[in-house]
DNA sequence: GTCTATAGCGGGATAGAC
DNA sequence: GTCTATCCCGCTATAGAC
């Protein structure tokens, strides 16, 4: 609280990225202008330049964000026990995790486009560094052979993918919950990879 | 022959359709300018609008004539025998078909968000007929026991999406060939499902 | 069917007052 | 930290000559 009183800072920040955030993902980063998320915030478009350097940057610290607190929970998931449980821990771990982050799968998986080439490169490598999880646990379970898949990375995208693809259809208000869609998916997965 | 020499009906057109296609997949729908367009095609920005009333019409059409495509070639496909024989002949097609197509299939999955209400509906009621079919061969093989999924609708959807992403990592160059990637995701689709 | 020219609008970003 | 005002640019779409 010893914040000087009328000041904004601390407050403005946020909504400017959360305004961002759900702008860019329902209506796309290039047909979002600055004065609509000025507009949401509450500020004019000048403003917004107190808190991001250029629209480009604003873009890239959505994405970055999303994509190291995904890591850092994934570390924090703390996966254990043998190739099989690990593989549920995770697949379990991917649905939790990016099932009420609609808004930042739509916009880290459909606005690579839009990054500037250093951007882009800084993203991609995160995004590797978490398939790499995935697929090492392929390996080990190829490797025990509690798994038989035909490619531990094509599977490792295939299964990426057909986990991320939930995020296209699913409600929260749907006749599902999010366990039973846990499990559904698991389910999948187990006898995808298989021995 | 009969057509008016010096005229460049029937050739403009297409140059205009196969560019937008291009440089849409590329840089995004908002991103691309009429102008951008026309320089590719050798013309000035003015000459666009012999072909397409506006920019929303163009990208609809190439939206639509992807999806009529894949409808009318997955009839022609004439997938018969049981209900694995038939699942297995509709992911081969699905893949076959995807992989010489990426710019449709970027345009086609990543611009609903830029359609207009009406056409966002045409396209969605295509894509919701070519599900249907997948899904129609889930529940025959789940009534004959030949396969045990969790529940037809969101095995379509997570099959679908498993598939689709194909899309994002394959590179004609790469080091696997069409049959081999066929075979490898038939592979992880049969046990997926299996009863 | 294509061109040049332009209307009319909205974009990103900055300057300077408060 | 936010405002107003503005610069400069590019956009879609149209008009009218050829």
């Amino acid at each position: 609280m010893a914040r000087k009183q009328g000041s904004h800072a601390g407050v403005t920040g946020p909504k400017v990225r959360a305004a961002a955030l759900r702008l860019i993902a329902r209506y796309g980063y290039a047909a979002v202008s600055m004065r609509q998320i000025a507009a949401a915030v509450g500020v004019q478009a000048g403003a917004l330049y107190n808190y991001t350097p250029d629209k480009q940057s604003l873009l890239f610290d959505l994405m970055h964000s999303h994509m190291v607190a995904l890591l850092d929970a994934l570390d924090g998931a703390n996966l254990q026990g043998s190739p099989l449980q690990q593989l549920e821990q995770f697949t379990r771990f991917h649905i939790r995790f990016h099932l009420p982050r609609a808004d930042d799968v739509f916009v880290s998986y459909m606005e690579l486009r839009n990054l500037s080439e250093q951007n882009f490169a800084k993203i991609e490598a995160l995004r590797h560094a978490y398939e790499d999880r995935l697929e090492a646990i392929l390996k080990a379970g190829q490797d025990t052979g509690d798994f038989a898949v035909p490619d531990t990375r094509i599977t490792t995208m295939a299964l990426i993918a057909m986990l991320t693809g939930l995020e296209k259809w699913y409600r929260s208000d749907g006749r599902l919950g999010v366990a039973e869609i846990e499990g559904m998916y698991w389910d999948l997965v187990r006898k995808a990879v298989a021995a």
